[in-house]
DNA sequence: CCTAGTTA
DNA sequence: TAACTAGGG
């Protein structure tokens, strides 16, 4: 879910050709989990191939990110490692959530209520470990690189951008700002449509840039103070207050300072995690600086035989993905050429 | 989500 | 050429 600050964020609308050239330090998590829970049939089953196992996830990754690669776009994904010990409580919750959806889901569509089946099925997306491994061995075939996080995806990706090895972080989620990501990219998408929740209507989605320094100078806070809001509002790690939106949230924190002030401030306030070990994660969060990232030319024998011999994807559709990862590739070349005229 | 074919 | 739709695995 990610921590809900999003009204008191400005937000910058750029534009895929904007990012040519840019590296995306991208939310592996994120994104894979939006393919799951979105690639879907009219009554909710996701895409498989023959052998029954789930593939919606492998379609969107390699169209989308052989579409980047085409437009000049390096991503790198992010993959997420061992959770925080202060997550296990929300991961709990998730898990229950999706097996009511699951039920749900299947009492619905029994009932002949395809949509409703949907909508549970959805909610009730689950990315595996396996899933995980699947998608890593299709970047490797495709020549995109991917990185293992020691702890938080999104934490690493910040650390990425921080380091100017990314250009920003990419993800639908605000968390990377708070681990500190100077800039963060939300709707990275190809075709820049996607369905309102619960409605029939389509809306126009472009990427938006958020940068962390503006966001600084608007709401005139530090990155210490957001943390102190995202405690407020709720994290991954707490709850939050009851009642207590990003509004006032940052109200409280121009009136009183960091998490560590509001505490002394607000004595009535009652936090069921101690803010402070929150703050710490996201101030000082387990990230390495032992990776590397490079991208390479695709190995088109590998990725179909995976693709296609292994989970039944059409050979044509993969071989025009297949070319726009060539015409990336050659496009890099050609810029690394030109960088030593 | 994205592709590819259809339609106006 | 854009808007719409069915189907992908």
């Amino acid at each position: 879910m990610g921590v809900q600050i999003k009204d008191i964020v400005p937000i910058q609308e750029s534009s895929l050709e904007q990012l040519q050239g840019k590296i995306i330090a991208i939310d592996a998590m994120n994104t894979l989990y939006q393919f799951l829970s979105i690639i879907r049939q009219s009554d909710g089953t996701p895409l498989k191939d023959s052998k029954g196992r789930i593939t919606s996830h492998l379609s969107g990754l390699f169209y989308r990110t052989s579409n980047l690669i085409e437009k000049g776009i390096r991503p790198v994904f992010i993959f997420d490692g061992e959770p925080p010990e202060l997550k296990s409580k929300t991961i709990e919750t998730r898990r229950t959530l999706r097996a009511e959806a699951e039920k749900a889901r299947k009492k619905a569509l029994k009932e002949g209520k395809e949509k409703e089946a949907l909508k549970y099925a959805q909610r009730s997306a689950r990315l595996t470990e396996e899933m995980s491994g699947e998608s890593k061995t299709l970047l490797d075939a495709m020549g995109v690189p991917w990185i293992q996080a020691p702890e938080e995806g999104e934490a690493q990706a910040a650390r990425l951008t921080q380091n100017e090895d990314s250009w920003a972080a990419g993800s639908q989620d605000f968390d990377s700002l708070l681990f500190g990501a100077p800039r963060l990219l939300r709707n990275l998408t190809i075709t820049g449509k996607r369905k309102l929740p619960g409605k029939d209507v389509y809306k126009e989605i472009v990427p938006e840039v958020i940068s962390l320094e503006k966001l600084s100078e608007e709401q005139e806070i530090t990155r210490e103070q957001l943390i102190a809001i995202g405690i407020l509002v709720g994290t991954d790690y707490n709850p939050g207050i009851k009642g207590i939106g990003p509004k006032r949230a940052l109200k409280l924190v121009q009136e009183h300072g960091t998490i560590s002030d509001i505490l002394e401030a607000e004595e009535d306030l009652e936090f069921e995690v101690d803010p402070i070990e929150i703050e710490e994660i996201f101030l000082e969060p387990n990230v390495t600086d032992d990776y590397e990232v490079s991208w390479s030319e695709p190995n088109p024998d590998a990725i179909k035989e995976f693709l296609c011999e292994e989970h039944d994807f059409s050979e044509s559709r993969i071989n025009t993905g297949i070319e726009r990862l060539e015409k990336g590739a050659s496009k890099r070349s050609q810029e690394s050429l030109e960088k030593w005229v």
